[in-house]
DNA sequence: AACCTATATGCACATAATTGCATAATAAAA
DNA sequence: TTTTATTATGCAATTATGTGCATATAGGTT
């Protein structure tokens, strides 16, 4: 349900239309909890119904109207509530550990090409995390929100990180196996 | 949808009943793909409607009969089917991140008990991980299978490592905000 | 005596997430 | 000239996941 909480949370920083929330969740808040646009549009129309947001249309020609939500001071309490409740640990699923696990039946060669397209993943996303870190947070002086953007992208970069070195060993593991 | 591949994946091992793959899932594979039993259940249901599996019940009395659950020859063709496919990236939704994502928002002093709560259920994992490598892993002889498993595990083992590294990281960040 | 744990199965309801579809105009690139 | 990207919204259907409930017995603990 903290779906809810992560698109109150980007309108405390300021309003914004479901297409800018969109975008936000395919890039900064979206490296901690990701959402397609589709799920955002819905999660609006509940939070509109709840009153936790306020919504207005902005004429546009050409294209649709933008809709700008706004939070609400309902929608803040909300917020609040959530940021004293206990977090859950995000469950564990990951196809690629099972078909380690599953090694005997599967296809080793293509186990291998998957291992490698992973490490590609984390790679590029460990590169974009030190570029924007890089670009916003380094040498600056912070605010408090900042700070905690910046926390949050540190875990990131080391996670990343580490997903990269976890997996040049399973590779080399897995490589070792078949000699 | 991998949750019919991991039910199937463990069948290649052994037949088993639903509360044997249950506690699978709580242990072993669980590591890498949580499902409760209910979950379990109800995919077994499928598996069995589907002819993946071929279950047949053991008289027992004076508790329910199990029911011993066998992968078909389909089923060991799905299973080959699905390593042949490309995994996904396992999706981010980490609610922690999320708070200190939006510090301004979140009540400071109860975000650092979440993050001595989240540090100590890393510690716990990484220590459970630990026992059962050196319990069944280490200077064993292994099978490829069994090689297959301790990849994997190795893999959780160094992500367990770094989150605690990271969250002790981030506990020291969070507490120089205040100062 | 009351409670907890283990064994063993599963339904029903509710919430969440994915996938595909649908619309509609502009501007730039191939 | 056609295609693609960008802006902008959203519904419908399906699949997946989570929560609570329900049953039933044996054996050990407080």
């Amino acid at each position: 349900m903290a779906l809810a909480e992560a698109i109150l949370v980007c309108l405390t920083d300021r309003p914004m239309s479901g297409y800018d929330l969109a975008k936000t969740f395919d890039a900064s808040i979206g490296f901690f909890w990701r959402a397609s646009h589709q799920q955002v549009y819905r999660e609006l129309a509940r939070l509109r119904d709840k009153d936790l947001v306020e919504s207005r249309e902005i004429e546009q020609s050409g294209r649709p109207n933008r809709i700008i939500h706004t939070i609400t001071k309902a929608g803040e309490d909300v917020v609040h509530a959530w940021s004293l409740k206990p977090c859950r640990m995000p469950s564990v699923k990951d196809e690629l550990l099972v078909k380690l696990y599953a090694l005997d039946n599967v296809d080793i060669p293509v186990l291998h090409e998957q291992l490698d397209i992973r490490l590609d993943q984390h790679r590029a996303k460990l590169t974009a995390y030190l570029r924007i870190k890089e670009k916003f947070y380094d040498g600056k002086k912070l605010t408090r929100a900042q700070k905690g953007k910046l926390i949050a992208l540190t875990m990131g970069i080391s996670n990343e990180r580490e997903m990269v070195g976890a997996l040049g060993k399973a590779i080399t593991m897995l490589g070792e196996i078949n000699e």
